[in-house]
DNA sequence: TACCTCCGTCTAGGTTTTGTCTAGACTGTA
DNA sequence: TACAGTCTAGACAAAACCTAGACGGAGGTA
């Protein structure tokens, strides 16, 4: 059908978490990937590639050798591609409603996506991309406030039930909040869901969290992990001395398209790189 | 009839904020834009344009690289604006439809389809596709005869209503026909109606022509272009000394899975390849 | 202790890609 | 006629990427 569009190296580890040595030393090792080239030998990645690269770590973290992960990636490849044709369906079922004011039957595609596909795929291949996805519309005109606020409350509210208790329990806390005047709280929703499915008790404070309250809050709780998050730098440029404070009180990441290597490098404080499943993922793997 | 007003350079890239130097880069190394120009050569710029840009833009922001990103822009155009999402839908639709023996349903989502996609998507990346699974599903057991003529058919008549009077006009004129015994003509009828899209007049034999007909018709009307097309090799390789009559009367190319590089450069034919939209769009660009 | 493999990381030196710029000529409009 | 706007062709430099190979820590073995 469509040709999808082809990332280069750079783009893909960023989306992964991933360097780019390892994925071509994967390459060149284990013969994990053979991207397509362009015209000057750069490389060139397809979803199926990506897809490859997530399974990949998937099986590094079970615990599998480097090696005998990509062989057991290269393997399997046995993909799905009725359960693809079903998911695109469903995605655009979901679409429809939400773009429509239909929240019964947006309720009754979340339910049919949460019951055939995991947790993760929903939030990362279903709901973030339809999120980003009517961003763009909302941008271009062709969609309404309405419609982003309707589907926003929608998925908000099923993520809040994905997150029911999350705070009870033994593993490591990880408080997260937006930055000051950041309003976009769902994609860090998502990300302690997967956080919490991965064993961690999450302190959820959301959107707009003045920096100074959460250095209050590490300094009397001493959480295992801080996480704010901005869509754009110019929500953190200006808090480097509070930020840098904060990375003195406890361990720091900066997420989402505002957060930049340099300024985690200046303030003390990890980078989280890729979307906000992929990143919970990763955060797990260290 | 209202024109709407056309935009400079100068004017599109205030209002886009994107260098003019980089809007001509764009267009000279990708193609992404081909504005009209006034009669002293100035580029004038029409409202799709500026959404193109606005796509690109988008896309780069995804990470892509600016030559994807344009590729990505410029196909994505060709295939609607509700992208993979409406199209994966609306061919399922169709496809239950044509498996239901459900004329009227099929009609409908053929015109929803023509009415979204170009004839050339419709054709190369929903019709023929179905066409090639249900060909799949029939000699798995899964789908039955009845099934594969009704659908067929239904297939068969839009073809034809979409290359009503292609014999009439001034472009140069080819003939198609199937190799004798080859009863699969709705490539062929595909190809047709590209071809005929492109400027030429089509003469369509169809199924199961004999070789020596189309040496006689090619002798007295002297077509540009004779197309022969085959399913399977066996159809065409005892006809070789036929062939190559007919490649002396007439521009010859083979077409379908059953034409040959061998065949062809035996005969003294070109081979067309690919799928038959894709096919029909390269005879053009010679 | 010495040596091995495995594997993430890094370097050096070169190439490709892409945004930007220049020079000199032409266009459109007041 | 003046002048801001636009044209083409080509050059340039920064960012991104390439290959080949080396490095070193972790863990195993003799």
């Amino acid at each position: 059908m469509i040709e999808p569009p082809l990332l280069r190296i750079g783009e893909l580890s960023r989306r992964l978490g991933v360097s780019e040595h390892v994925l071509r030393a994967w390459e060149r090792r284990y013969g994990l990937l053979q991207p397509v080239r362009s015209a000057g030998g750069f490389r060139l990645y397809s979803e199926a590639d990506l897809q490859r690269i997530r399974r990949m770590q998937a099986l590094l973290s079970d615990g599998l050798s480097a090696a005998e992960a990509a062989r057991a990636a290269i393997n399997e490849e046995a993909s799905a591609p009725a359960v693809l044709v079903g998911l695109a369906a469903e995605a655009t079922t979901l679409a429809r409603a939400l773009d429509g004011y239909d929240e019964p039957a947006a309720q009754a595609a979340l339910d049919r996506l949460f019951g055939t596909l995991t947790v993760e795929s929903v939030l990362r291949d279903v709901l973030l991309p339809y999120l980003h996805e009517l961003g763009e519309r909302w941008r271009s005109g062709a969609a309404s406030v309405a419609q982003e606020h309707f589907a926003s409350n929608v998925i908000r509210g099923r993520l809040a039930g994905l997150g029911r208790g999350w705070g009870h329990g033994q593993g490591p806390r990880a408080v997260l909040a937006c930055a000051p005047d950041e309003q976009h709280d769902i994609p860090l929703l998502a990300f302690g869901v997967v956080l919490n499915r991965h064993g961690w008790r999450i302190d959820y404070l959301g959107a707009n969290t003045p920096i100074d309250d959460l250095v209050r809050l590490a300094g009397t709780t001493h959480p295992d992990l801080v996480v704010v998050s901005a869509t754009q730098p110019q929500r953190l440029a200006p808090l480097t001395a509070q930020l840098t404070r904060l990375a003195g009180t406890a361990p720091l990441a900066l997420a989402g398209p505002g957060a930049t290597t340099e300024l985690a490098d200046t303030v003390g404080a990890r980078l989280l790189t890729g979307d906000p499943v992929t990143a919970a993922q990763n955060v797990k793997a260290r």
